[in-house]
DNA sequence: TAAAATATTAACCAAACATTAACAATCCTG
DNA sequence: CAGGATTGTTAATGTTTGGTTAATATTTTA
């Protein structure tokens, strides 16, 4: 298979600098699109699909943080590095928050941004073994549309699921009969992992469980201190 | 469960700085062992089992990078910062090949170590759940599926287990019919070595033996002052 | 912009889990 | 073989996690 190159959407304001910066990505064999400020960043992230975004924080009209964070509500999993003009502590506090995977103080070494680039979109491909193709299961007599967040019981009229709802009865059905980490759906669905969230998780799985109850056989378990386990028994067939 | 802080290994020759930063470290709730050269953190290292390490650079007789070479034949997963004087590009190349996680410049904002430690360990945490390593365990007529924690008997309901008692049984079947040292499972499971855990492990030895009675052939056995010894007798095949 | 839908936070209780204590049994060494 | 050290066992005490309901806050929608 020929092997496709890594899209990275680069936003900075620079002009120099943000020619330089994409030549050299270009010559390290990436796929570069570049915007000159938060705006046109936007409307370029929407329109392609990348597997990395370089922003810097300083730019004018729309900073590297509002960006982030549209971009953020747009898709939850793509990798985001900042540039800062210096070690302003609160910058990178901010980044952090905002689910930035790292940033880099201005002027840094190529090499290093190279090296970084290498290791965070290494590492993404690792976890994203988690399928987001798949959008129907069957659960007992259940059945769930995770597209239109149906939740189907027999011929009944669908219960329509609310997003959280929904992604978290999706990433059930994903581990059927398996450990679902706690972890995992705080990470992935919460986007962060803290005593907030967890005990949000936990009202969200009470309320599942009551959608599920006309169905003997589906059963959200817990383990302890681990996650939660969606079983099916007497199933049919595979 | 009593939270159990994180372990972190600190190596650094400048011991104002190094007690400076260890106190930091300790009243952020991690529990610090502070090393004052190489060959004492090489050592340290061998002795506890550490869920970071943060190196200086620069130290007498044994450099970051050396022991880091160490340190990483002896463990592949703990991550590993460094701490360089100044950005020096080849610093810190070096360190990203000797396997460092990340690296830091002196001066540097201690707020941002302690976000830098906390995403880290967050991440192998994140990346440990995942982990794929032998789960599953015939265990004379049982079966022990410690993804899950269930032991089964025969056909019958599976046993719910408690992470201890998972953990345990699974590191004695891990060494099946061999002798499973009383120190490594206080030092892997309980993650310290004293005379309470030592007794904590033993009230959850006497829960296992209970759990394996129905099956003749399966016993623990004590060995004097050594650990524990899974024996089952009259094995079928492998 | 008000109502509806969704999400978070709080509070309380129960269950699960882990540790400590207390005492008995066993082992080992001098 | 006496006596300290180690282990076996049960029960009590302590701690953390999870289940649940309801109040509050936030976002979406009409």
């Amino acid at each position: 298979m020929e092997e496709v190159n890594k899209k990275i959407l680069l936003v900075e304001d620079d002009p120099n600098f943000g020619a330089v910066l994409k030549d050299y990505l270009v010559i390290n064999d990436f796929e570069v699109t570049l915007a000159k400020n938060g705006m046109e960043g936007f409307e370029k992230f929407k329109k392609d699909n990348f597997d990395l975004c370089i922003l810097d924080v300083m730019m004018p009209y729309k900073d590297g943080y509002t960006l982030a964070r549209e971009i953020r509500e747009k898709n939850k999993e793509v990798p985001i590095i900042f540039l800062t003009a210096k070690s302003m502590k609160e910058d990178v506090l901010k980044g952090y928050k905002v689910g930035a995977d790292d940033y880099l103080n201005k002027p840094f070494d190529s090499e290093v941004l190279l090296m970084k680039i290498k290791a965070i979109i290494q590492r993404k491909a690792s976890e994203t073994k988690t399928d987001n193709t798949k959008f129907e299961f069957q659960i007992g007599k259940f059945h769930l549309n995770s597209k239109l967040r149906f939740l189907t019981f027999e011929n009944e009229e669908p219960i329509k699921l609310s997003p959280k709802e929904n992604e978290l009865l999706k990433m059930l059905a994903l581990h059927e009969n398996d450990l679902m980490p706690r972890e995992l759906a705080l990470t992935k669905i919460w986007r962060d992992d803290n005593y907030f969230t967890s005990r949000s998780m936990d009202v969200y799985i009470a309320k599942l469980r009551k959608y599920l109850k006309p169905d003997e056989d589906v059963e959200i378990l817990n383990i302890h201190g681990e996650g939660f386990r969606l079983v099916i028994k007497n199933k049919v067939s595979e």
